[in-house]
DNA sequence: GCGAGTTTGTTCTCGTGGTCACAAACTCCG
DNA sequence: CGGAGTTTGTGACCACGAGAACAAACTCGC
C-alpha cells in the first residue's frame, strides 16, 4: 500500500513492544479507536474483545492479536477498559497531540475536505488551504482564507507541517507533490488519480474514487455472470466429474 | 478488504482463465487501465511490461503476473498493444458498458462526488442524487436535480442501479445501507465513517479519510521517534551485540 | 480460600501475495 | 534460414496475514 522505503537500520533486537507493528494492524487501529470512542460516548466503561470486534466489524481473534502488538492492555476474565485502551491506541498512532495539515487544491473535493469534521475531531488541524488559481485566493472556506500555492514552503516551515493533502487535478499532482517534498512534508494523502513519484522516506497514501468503483464493478460483473450461468445450466453444485 | 461472503459453489475445476483473479490483482487492474489510457492519449501504440509498470508505479514482474491472470494478451519479444490490452482489462473489470450509480447524501462531499469527472469518464453514469434534507431537494447539482431519499427504491428499480454511493453522516449510514440493500443494490461505496452491516452477497468498499490520515500520522510518529533516537545515542548501525 | 466460569494473549497452521529467476517465443539482422 | 537479442509468461520460494485453538490469568460465588 504505502511506499515506505525508509532504510531502517534496525541493528539491535526488538525487545520493547512498541516496535514492528504489522501494516495491516496499523490500518485497523483507527477503526478500533473510533469504535472505542463510540462506546465511550454511550458511557460504556469496559468491553470484551468480542463486543469491540463486532463494533469494529472484525474477527475477535484478529482484534486481540492486533491489540497484543501494542502491549497487554486488557484484563483476562474481564475485558478492556474503554478509556485506557483508547488512550493507548491513540498514543501508539500518535494522535494524542494535533497534527497540522495543509490542503492543496480547493476545488469541490478540497472544499469538502476542508469542511470535513472528521479531520479536526481526530487529532488533525487544518492550518492552511492553498490553490494556484487566482479566483479562489482570498475566499474563505471553512473559516480559513485560501492562500496562493506559492506560500507553501513558508507555511510548512512556520507551522511545522508534515502532512499534506493533494486534491488537485491529476496533471498537477506530481508538481504539487514535488513542492511539498521540497518544503519538508514527509506524508502525503493523494486524492488525485495519478501515480506520485516521491523520494524514499516520504509516505504516500492514495485515495482513488474511480478505482474503488471499478473494483465494485468487477465484482458486480462476476455476480451477474454467475447468475447467468445459474440460469443457463441449472445447478452447478454437486458436479464431481 | 471487501466483505464478500457469497458462497461460491465452484464444484468444477477452473479451466478458463476468466476465473479466480486474486483480489490484490483486481485492485491493480484499474491502475493499469488508467496508465494505458494515458499512453493511448500520447499516441503510444505499444509498450513493454517495464514501461507500463513504471507508469502504474508497480514492479514489472507483478504486472506481468497480474496480466497473465486474464490471459496471454502480450507478445514475447515485443510487448503489449495498448488499445488491445486496454480493451481486455476493461472487459475483465466490466466497464465496457456504463454502470448506473446513485449518490445518497448531497452534502459537501456528495456534491464533490457528483461533480467528479472521473466517475463519468470511466464507465460510470450518475443517474440520481438523493438527500433526506428538504432544503437540498429540487436544487440542481452537477446538472442533476436532487431528489428526496424516499424515491430510492423507485429509481433503483427504474434505472437498474446496482451500485450506490453513501456520503451521509455516520449516524445515518446504516439506515441508508439498509434501504439500498432492500431496494436491490448489491455494491456500496461508503464514505461515512461507520461500519456497515450488510447481508451476504453485498459488497461494501469503505473510503475513510480520517483513517488514512491516522495511518500517515502513525508512520510520521515513528519517523520522529527514529530521528530522536538517532540524536539520543548517536548512530545505531553496526551494533552487533 | 478454592473451584467454576470467563476472557485475554499467544501459538500453530494455512492460504494469499510479492519477488526472483528462467524457459518459451517472437523479432531482427546477417 | 539461423542465431543473437529481447520480452513475456510462469514456476518456485519466501514473507505476511487470517483464523482457530488453547493455555494463562482474572473474577465471582460459596
Amino acid at each position: 500500500m504505502t511506499a515506505r522505503s525508509t532504510n531502517t537500520g534496525e541493528g539491535s533486537g526488538a525487545q520493547d513492544p512498541h516496535r514492528d507493528i504489522p501494516e495491516a494492524t496499523v490500518a485497523r487501529l483507527p477503526v478500533y479507536l473510533r469504535a472505542l470512542t463510540s462506546l465511550a460516548e454511550r458511557n460504556i466503561a469496559s468491553c470484551s474483545s468480542e463486543e469491540l470486534a463486532t463494533a469494529a466489524g472484525v474477527n475477535s481473534a484478529k482484534l486481540r492479536k492486533d491489540l497484543s502488538y501494542l502491549g497487554s492492555y486488557g484484563t483476562r476474565g474481564v475485558g478492556y477498559d474503554v478509556d485506557y485502551l483508547s488512550y493507548q491506541i491513540a498514543r501508539e498512532i500518535g494522535v494524542t497531540h494535533d497534527w497540522p495539515v495543509i490542503i492543496v487544491g480547493i476545488g469541490n473535493l478540497g472544499q469538502a475536505l476542508a469542511n470535513f469534521s472528521g479531520f479536526s475531531s481526530r487529532g488533525f488541524r487544518t492550518v492552511a488551504l492553498l490553490d494556484a488559481a487566482a479566483p479562489m485566493q482570498g475566499r474563505k472556506v471553512a473559516g480559513l482564507e485560501v492562500r496562493p500555492f506559492a506560500d507553501l514552503a513558508e507555511i510548512v516551515a512556520a507551522e511545522q507541517v508534515s502532512i499534506g493533502v493533494i486534491s488537485v487535478p491529476a496533471t498537477a499532482a506530481q508538481d504539487v507533490a514535488d513542492a511539498m517534498v521540497a518544503a519538508g512534508i514527509s506524508s502525503i494523502l493523494n486524492f488525485a488519480p495519478a501515480v506520485l513519484n516521491v523520494p524514499p522516506g516520504v509516505d504516500v497514501r492514495k485515495v482513488d474514487l474511480s478505482i474503488e468503483l471499478q473494483i465494485l464493478a468487477y465484482h458486480e460483473s462476476r455476480k451477474a455472470a454467475e447468475a447467468d450461468e445459474g440460469v443457463d445450466n441449472g445447478s452447478e453444485e454437486g458436479i464431481t466429474a
